[in-house]
DNA sequence: TCATATACCTTGCGTTTTGCAAGTCTTTTG
DNA sequence: CAAAAGACTTGCAAAACGCAAGGTATATGA
């Protein structure tokens, strides 16, 4: 498991954000729970990027760490985990939104996400607001 | 060099973004050129993260690729070179400041670009729109 | 109750990326 | 014309990643 990768420190707000989640793969996994209502270890893995189960159970860790996302048993399910989105989690929001933004008006391939897409054309504040607020 | 970190080819808009700017430095040049005003390389190697030269140089080749930079002889010094961001880099702009603003509420500690912070909480669509705008 | 499946991890190992130090090449400056 | 500035390049060790193969609980169906 890498070690923590080490926060640079710089006491730059910029550094300090791609410290704490940005690296390949933690927007990713929330991604799938806050656009995709997934919110197990077998959904995440089940995502089409393919993640590895090491990097995954070491970015959940971290991410808990960090206090991002909260892990609680399944009380239907005592085999499972459900991983939720803490506010501070919730709060990377317009980050994410951004990023399909960015993204939407440069990449002229694909679409995964392409509800998502139309519905901050539609509505971006209240759709941000929507997937916020508990 | 790194082997042009391979695309993943999802088609989610947020991979897309990742394996295009979502690395650990990235960002971090857009930030020298866009809020500091720095363009040239041996100011980005200046900048308080340190970046490797090695490094560094990928980066500004892979983003010149991607057409996010641009790079430019300096008419003023030939042994220079100035890189400059395009429109669509200059579009990453809401990406850097809620990024910003993220860490703005959760970091505790500490402040480089405290001015930045307080331009957007004073005006952020004003702010946001110098940026973008050539 | 016993085999099988599900869900969540751990381990080992080879490959890739990173980080550091040192060196090169060209242009400018005193 | 020697020294410095600016932009890289190279080599090597360390870290992170990616894959495949376990391992440990809990559930489920015969």
């Amino acid at each position: 498991m890498r070690k923590n990768t080490q926060k640079r420190q710089s006491g730059c707000p910029l550094t300090f954000g791609l410290d704490t989640f940005g690296d390949r793969w933690s927007l990713l996994i929330i991604r799938e729970i806050l656009l995709r209502g997934h919110n197990t270890y077998s959904e995440f893995l089940a995502a089409e990027e393919k993640i590895a189960t090491n990097i995954l159970i070491d970015r959940l860790k971290h991410l808990e760490a960090e206090n991002i996302i909260e892990k609680n048993r399944d009380p239907n399910n005592r085999r499972s985990f459900i991983y939720t989105l803490s506010q501070k989690g919730r709060d990377l929001t317009p980050i994410l939104l951004e990023i399909i933004i960015w993204s939407g008006a440069y990449d002229k391939r694909d679409f995964a996400l392409h509800d998502v897409l139309e519905k901050i054309k539609a509505d971006r504040k209240g759709f941000e607001a929507s997937l916020i607020s508990e």
